[in-house]
DNA sequence: CAACTTTTATAACGAGTGGTAGATAAGTCT
DNA sequence: AGACTTATCTACCACTCGTTATAAAAGTTG
């Protein structure tokens, strides 16, 4: 079997740029243009990479979750579900704030809402959003058997806040809030949280 | 002076239609397409009234504050700013999921990153949430000065705080939260509030 | 080298974009 | 009634959208 004329582009960096134009631009917003110029290739080889714009959305939102899953790796890690709630909350001040970056979150920036044929996209990113609102419950469900957290909490109620403060977050960053607005908020949010003070 | 043919539609109609459209699908979402059919008008009727698809949102997020500002007017009367926090995010809770609206915060769902040509449309609608958070931080700080919230509060930090919570609220609304979720959220976010349990 | 496979670049596709002349219709005021 | 002003309609503008046909280029394998 023979292999054909080899991809002359970094698929990861191609997708780092792509992702960024997301990031940006929201999902309507990036235009063909500015994907094909920020990767540095011509639709046609991303269209043969990726077969759609939707399917490089997926591609870089794949990248994006690989990314923050070190992340929730870490948060989850903490060894109280206060510490959890705490960690999680700082890494979103920091990373949503990361001048390496656009502000705010690409599962939130990429589209709220779309045009005609773009329906699908904010499915899309409610369903990852809600990936990591399901991680958060599963530990403070855990903590709760264990005894961490006071009989009377509610995992569920409390993941869907954090979740919920996280989106809040991606917004007012992107709006241009300082990295030390966010952690304010991420502080006074801990308040709402079972624990010692 | 002579008066010339009076205009056929209904202004506020037309801008109730419009609001929806800009709210289910965004500023760069929203085509003239889209828009002329749901305003029941032509294009140049359209461009006679608004002067541009941009003149039509700001028109539009004109009404959205009017009605707002009922809203918030209840809100700031509350006679603690407890009670202020919870008829805010109780009322937000309450209009996010109102079945005659599409779901969510226009102000949210209006566009947080928008493609070439609509770059200032992310700060028109960041400039309409920061005024919310300005009404809330001032009757904060009027609650502080009364005694009616302990000399160590910080009322920027807790309108910052409601703030950023209602905009996560428009989040998660939009990607179909029911009701009871959200006043789940405005339920463990009044924790972070100072105040009796 | 020659056969084969895949990627690349050029160029274009039809559809839809926001926006606008130009003509016509519908009122008001003298 | 007739002059005047403004709104509405039809048709269209140049442009951009996402996407793709075609053919040349660049490798690997026999």
């Amino acid at each position: 079997m023979v292999m054909g004329r080899p991809r002359s582009f970094d698929m990861d960096k191609a997708l780092d740029e792509a992702m960024e134009v997301f990031w940006r631009h929201g999902y309507d917003g990036a235009s063909l243009a500015m994907l094909t110029k920020a990767m540095g290739i011509k639709a046609p080889s991303l269209y043969a990479a990726f077969g759609s714009k939707e399917g490089l959305l997926k591609a870089a939102l794949d990248r994006y979750a690989l990314r923050r899953s070190e992340h929730m790796r870490y948060v989850l890690a903490g060894p109280t579900a206060r510490d959890v709630a705490e960690r999680f909350l700082s890494s979103i001040a920091e990373s949503h704030t990361d001048p390496a970056n656009p502000p705010g979150c690409l599962l939130v920036q990429g589209g709220l809402a779309c045009g005609a044929g773009s329906e699908n996209i904010p499915f899309e990113l409610a369903s990852r959003r809600a990936q990591t609102e399901t991680e958060l419950l599963e530990r403070f469900a855990q903590a709760k058997a264990d005894g961490d957290l006071p009989d009377d909490s509610e995992p569920v109620a409390l993941a869907r806040f954090l979740s919920t403060v996280a989106s809040g977050m991606g917004v007012i960053a992107s709006s241009g809030a300082t990295r030390g607005a966010l952690r304010e908020v991420a502080r006074v949010s801990l308040g709402a949280f079972p624990g010692k003070a």
